[in-house]
RNA sequence: GCUCCUUUCGUCUAGAGGCCCAGGACAUAGCCCUCUCAAGGCUGUAACACGGGUUCGAAUCCCGUAAGGAGCGCCA
């Protein structure tokens, strides 16, 4: 059997980090298995569904690199199948108009909330036959009355449900439109998808779309509920904490291969590996290994694993993510010493040791970009007093003298500089890379002047000793 | 309220009756390395929700309890 897995969200709400999850899972044992990957997205709620959240869904899966190989289809456009099949259940009895108004079903929960009981339908319009003129019926399954309904979930292990427990849900709303239980179930079954993976909050719902699936007479495919992701304090994840736009993290300056791999660690392990390429990930992924309790989100650990992604990357794939937080701090890459993606991708080998995330990489590396360097008052006051300017003054005559600016003849003769005059390393490089940069912090002195480059280095070696 | 689900360091997890006075990772503390910041290395602090069983032996099996979560919509 081919496998054929589904990401399916709702447009209600931006696409956030638990819904990349799901869908990271049903495109691993997809990719994992060799079968297909759909997107459909379920705006059956035409109040509720935004273009917004198409787009960011669309655009966010892009981001992602999470191919889909059949869709993004609409559940908007499937209407017409829909109303098919509700003509057939109603034609057949598996399904049934029921007239009650909803001053009626609000009084009927209220009474069995009184009672302490589950509120739920109690099918009074179940066996009737006729109607009531001025209301809107609503569609509704034939539920079977007894009996079992056994979910064998991947993850959960076997779960029963009673049928007594399930009341008859409304597949047809009254002004015709259908409802999201039915329509998952249709699109299942048309789509012969295989392999149902989505988040547990779903678990409940899957007994009545198999009485439905078995209605339909479509096979039942394989169910994985797997867990949901809690914030950063275990509560429910809020606006505050992660459940934000899945494009705030390419913003963020988040690799996508990192979030990825941070996500799929969340409920799911292989021994002791932390990092994983995407490729390993598929390699090494099974549902069956995913755990059954929610995990907290936990930001610093995301960050750590962004820093390893970076560092464990051909820098030259880095670079297309880098170029976008270049210039949103308002760097043109053509006033630096090297107007290519080579010169940049030095630029990442250069700086990924010492940041998190790509926006910081972009903001640290300001001074590489641009003629001069705004030197910042504090640095210049502690390095380049009266001491550092009178090092900087003998250094700069040593520097003119090297002819191979690159780091290792840079090294040297910095070494030797130091050496020479009896003063530490420290005292040199410190005065010297305020200079040239403008603060304290940058990769090694001698790396930092070969990418500068010459002219630029001595440039700003220069104004620097200005009085 | 009813039904269903869950429970190992602060967090993510390993653990399928003896290998566990519980291992790894993030975070955190200390040390080392060091031209800055980092990265890296080493060391430390820190957990089996609770109570009963079963067993020679339980984090692992069983039963309760507690806590958290989900669902119970003409939302998805």
């Amino acid at each position: 059997m081919s496998v054929v897995t589904r990401f399916a969200p709702s447009p209600t709400g931006l696409l956030h980090i638990g819904g990349v999850r799901t869908a990271l899972f049903s495109w691993l044992y997809a990719r994992r298995h060799g079968g297909k990957f759909i997107l459909r997205v379920e705006d059956t709620d035409r109040e509720r569904s935004t273009d917004e959240a198409v787009r960011v869904i669309v655009e966010g899966m892009q981001w992602l690199g999470l191919a889909h190989d059949e869709g993004p289809y609409f559940q908007t456009a499937r209407f017409p199948r829909y109303q098919e099949v509700i003509a057939q259940w109603l034609a057949e009895g598996k399904a049934y108009r029921c007239y009650c108004t909803k001053e009626e079903l609000e009084q009927l929960r209220t009474e069995q909330m009184a009672r302490k009981e589950k509120p739920r339908y109690d099918g009074r319009w179940r066996d009737r036959t006729d109607s009531r003129p001025g209301v809107d019926p609503v569609i509704r399954f034939r539920n079977p009355l007894e009996g079992e309904v056994v979910v064998e979930d991947q993850v959960h292990g076997r779960v029963v449900f009673r049928n007594s427990e399930l009341d008859d849900l409304v597949i047809a709303r009254g002004d015709g439109t259908p409802t999201y239980n039915f329509c998952v179930v249709v699109d299942d079954a048309d789509m012969g998808v295989t392999h149902v993976i989505r988040g547990d909050d779903h678990l409940n719902n899957t007994p009545r779309q198999m009485n439905m699936l078995a209605a339909l007479g479509a096979k039942i495919p394989v169910y994985a509920h797997v867990p949901m992701i809690l914030g950063p304090d275990g509560a429910k994840l809020s606006k505050r904490h992660g459940a934000v736009s899945v494009l705030q993290y390419e913003e963020d300056g988040y690799l996508p291969d990192a979030l990825l791999n941070y996500l799929v660690r969340l409920g799911w392990s292989h021994g002791d590996q932390e990092v994983f390429t995407r490729a390993e990930m598929v390699a090494a992924f099974d549902i069956a290994d995913v755990n059954k309790s929610a995990s907290a989100f936990n930001p610093e650990k995301l960050l750590w694993l962004n820093q390893q992604h970076l560092m464990h990357s051909d820098p030259a794939t880095v670079v297309p993510y880098l170029k976008p937080h270049l210039a949103r701090v308002g760097i043109d890459i053509a006033t630096g010493p090297g107007a290519d993606d080579a010169f940049l991708a030095r630029i990442v080998v250069a700086q990924r040791e010492r940041v998190k995330t790509l926006k910081e990489m972009a903001q640290a590396s300001r001074y590489f970009f641009g003629e001069a360097v705004e030197l910042d008052a504090k640095a210049a006051t502690k390095h380049l007093s009266d001491e550092g300017r009178e090092v900087l003054t003998a250094l700069r005559a040593t520097l003119e003298g090297v002819t191979d600016w690159t780091a290792a003849p840079l090294n040297a003769a910095l070494n030797a500089f130091a050496t020479a005059r009896g003063i530490g390393l420290g005292k040199v490089a410190q005065p010297l890379r305020v200079a040239v940069t403008g603060n304290t912090i940058s990769p090694p002195i001698d790396l930092t002047l070969e990418l500068l480059g010459r002219e630029r280095s001595m440039a700003r070696l220069d104004r620097a000793l200005q009085p």
